[in-house]
DNA sequence: AAAACAAACATACAATCTGCATGTTTGTTG
DNA sequence: CAACAAACATGCAGATTGTATGTTTGTTTT
């Protein structure tokens, strides 16, 4: 038998060197912001050296990626679990909303996820982690809401987007301290309103 | 008579270096992102030194903060313009939603006030900004539309703050070239929504 | 108008930071 | 065990930010 420090296989080294990294960079973008994070502070943190670091990320809005990867995969797995088993579309959108809403309180994944990455990551990177965390969801819940009006062309992709932008907002208010049950309620309202169109004429607005 | 060089006021002098600070600021900060532009190419830009800039901004962010105030006021006229004179509150809403989303595709306005502003400047001054470019006249043309409910306690302000994120996103994404209908079509389904909520019962969940 | 003052600007410097290039150690493979 | 590659360490070049210090230009006061 060996001491646990050496004889590591290199899969290992990496993927340990990796989380410390990792782990140590989402404590500090939390805390202080990304931009006012410098990486001889991460490497500290993580007890790595610089050298490490850019060996594993090809800089430092790789690293940035990868933490935001993880917050929004944990957020992916906790509106899954809480979105199932609802009967109508409207009470699952507003489970999900309340999944949401609580995943994003946790461990400064706002800030990470909502204030930082626009501006660091490029769309497409942005696209992936919406797409990840909890986007899918709403698109087929709404898809469900206005299935009624499915004959009429609503423009779901841009809906979703839209609605998405105002979950975002309202996540990253009640992070901040903002009345939970107040957003709460406006969102049911978007949602409620979505849900009553099904029942009208669609275009008679001239 | 003198050289139209020398002879400047002390205000003269101080407006046009501010401006001429904030203009080369606000192009290059367009171009390639607040990150990416250093003060010593905004300086040169500006043919100013950078002990001008520290002279008259608190450091980089405040200059951030004068160029995205200039476009937010910007979009605020363009706001106050196109959504008055409307008859029913839908119409001055879908009104405002256009001219909000025509002035947010011009000069880059769209990645100075949605993209980069989140993360540089401090909540209340973000919040300075959309109190600044179009809030108010979302709020009143909500409060309008959901006038006959008014005495249920919508929560209007979050209401407000969440379809603003919605109409923010919906900017972005016309400003990148995104189809224009169809984001006009979905925040149309929104209010549309909302607008009809006002007929029905408020408190049947089912 | 001259002296005293304050505002506007210029220059130089210290303390960073990022990304890379170049070594060295550690594990893997034939 | 030799050859190789991956993982890491160290040092360096270029650039950046904010400030401290000096100089010019306008304003006030007497």
């Amino acid at each position: 038998m060996q001491s646990p420090k050496t004889r590591l296989t290199n899969q290992e080294r990496t993927q340990a060197t990796r989380a410390a990294l990792i782990s140590a960079a989402r404590r500090l973008f939390v805390e202080k912001g990304y931009s006012d994070t410098g990486t001889p502070e991460i490497v500290a943190a993580a007890q790595v050296t610089r050298g490490a670091l850019y060996h594993h990320f090809s800089d430092k809005a790789g690293l940035f990626m990868a933490v935001a990867q993880q917050a929004a995969a944990e957020v992916a797995r906790a509106i899954a679990t809480d979105s199932q088993g609802h009967t109508s579309p409207l009470d699952a959108l507003n489970a999900g909303a309340s999944a949401y809403f609580n995943a994003m309180a946790i461990q400064g994944r706002a800030r990470l996820l909502l204030l930082d990455a626009p501006s660091i990551l490029a769309p497409e990177q942005l696209k992936e982690l919406s797409d990840l965390a909890g986007s899918s969801e709403l698109h087929e819940g709404l898809a469900a809401l206005l299935q009624p009006r499915a004959e009429q062309d609503v423009p779901l992709e841009e809906l979703t987007e839209a609605l998405s932008a105002a979950f975002d907002r309202a996540a990253l208010a009640i992070a901040n301290g903002a009345d939970r049950s107040r957003y709460g309620g406006a969102i049911d309202l978007i949602l409620k309103g979505l849900a009553g169109l099904v029942h009208t004429r669609g275009d008679r607005n001239h």
